[in-house]
DNA sequence: AAGTGGTCTAGACCACTTG
DNA sequence: AAGTGGTCTAGACCACTTG
């Protein structure tokens, strides 16, 4: 099996909604009908029926039936966005410092993060963003060797990991942790911090379809750095 | 039934973590393992560690097992979550100390963020969100009298501000950034730190359909707090 | 009464990892 | 070879909403 069904069934909803077939808050095919349909079980129909729930795309009322959600309330409040573009857009003068570009074994919590094997070689890069000649953000990065094999041939000067990685390996999901931290001294270095001055630190696991494409730490001095977001709500 | 079984492992799973029986990183017990302990199928168990790994709190890897993920407090960065709900989701204790509650003139900044005159009458509130009587949030609000007139006669440590705002003037719309910082003395007083470590500072403006409601700050100590995000991408 | 979603069972086959 | 998590089946009983 290729794709799943749970997810086939998925993207036959998404298209539909997608399509404008299927609008803002009708009601859209009951567990039971899609069993039919897509001749499953109604635990798969089921489990493709929670997931886009947990996405926010639908909404459901036991007894009453599944709806498609209100478009708007899918905004997210932290885009992936490309740290070159970010400067480029703000107007500052982007340059990149690639520090480290080097094969390693994989340790336990990365081996994990990853889905590959503890021990196994896995790539891995430590870059500094700059704008305007100051540092904004230190990056680093281990990337899945299986599903980006030319990693480490890449010019970072050129392409941000990031943007590589995109073109490689479509991204399909992203998790985020964000949080609050006093740099340790390699951050220190790396931005050429002389204070602890507090930091964000965004932790960004990325998926293709395949897997864990690769796991990054991007940490800012506090005070060059934020990130913003915009929510709208239904009805 | 009163309680689902899969909620009850989880509560299970939640506790043995707590009580740091199970420490970061290490492996829990199987599927297989968790349907024998609890009598249950394996889809039941496995539901509970599903959901706990969506929510950050276990990660899995096909073939090694499940393990616990970093303890941090986890918030997801895609929703506007109650604080209270947050802190009961994942078992600990919610208590809240209002520290001030007043009426005071809008400095300019303030009543730029909330849309009104400078020097009109604004509402403050700054209170203590506890997780097992420990102090996790600090939360300086201001708020628009005119969209919420009986602010000030709210019992805050039954109602969070939140809660209480959601009902009286329903959000349309919200703007949050996230920042690191080191902490004022203020907020070292609200929230008992002693030394400055760095906190996690989340600035949102909410709206209702007649204008700005209020304006927040909330600070969280960066040990004990982070923000969690998740992200699908759609072709 | 009929349909909806919510929970649950007792199996199955699979891909992956480890000894 | 044995254990792990990932997907799936074909049922079941339940609470809730509607006609």
């Amino acid at each position: 099996m290729i794709t799943p069904k749970f997810a086939q069934i998925k993207r036959f909803i998404i298209d539909k909604i997608k399509s404008g077939e299927w609008p803002e808050h009708s009601r859209i095919p009951s567990e039971n009908e899609l069993t039919v349909q897509f001749s499953v079980s109604r635990m798969t129909a089921r489990r493709a029926l929670t997931e886009l729930t947990e996405e926010g795309i639908l909404t459901r009322s036991q007894g009453l039936g599944t709806f498609v959600a209100s478009f708007k309330s899918q905004s997210s409040l932290l885009e992936i966005r490309n740290i070159a573009d970010e400067v480029k857009d703000r107007g500052g003068q982007y340059t990149c410092n690639p520090i480290v570009l080097e094969s390693m074994q994989a340790i336990a919590p990365i081996a994990i993060a990853l889905g590959v094997e503890v021990d196994s070689l896995v790539y891995r890069s430590v870059l500094v963003h700059f704008e305007n000649d100051k540092p904004l953000q230190a990056e680093e990065r281990f990337v899945n060797p299986n599903l980006a094999p030319e990693y480490l041939q890449q010019n970072f000067e050129q392409i941000t990991p990031h943007e590589y990685l995109s073109q490689a390996a479509p991204l399909t999901e992203a998790r985020h942790t964000v949080e609050a931290i006093t740099p340790s001294d390699d951050v220190c270095e790396w931005l050429t911090l002389y204070n602890l001055e507090p930091c964000l630190q965004v932790i960004r696991r990325t998926w293709s379809s395949k897997g864990v494409v690769s796991f990054a730490r991007l940490i800012s001095p506090g005070s060059k750095y934020r990130l913003g977001g915009h929510l709208t709500f239904k009805k």
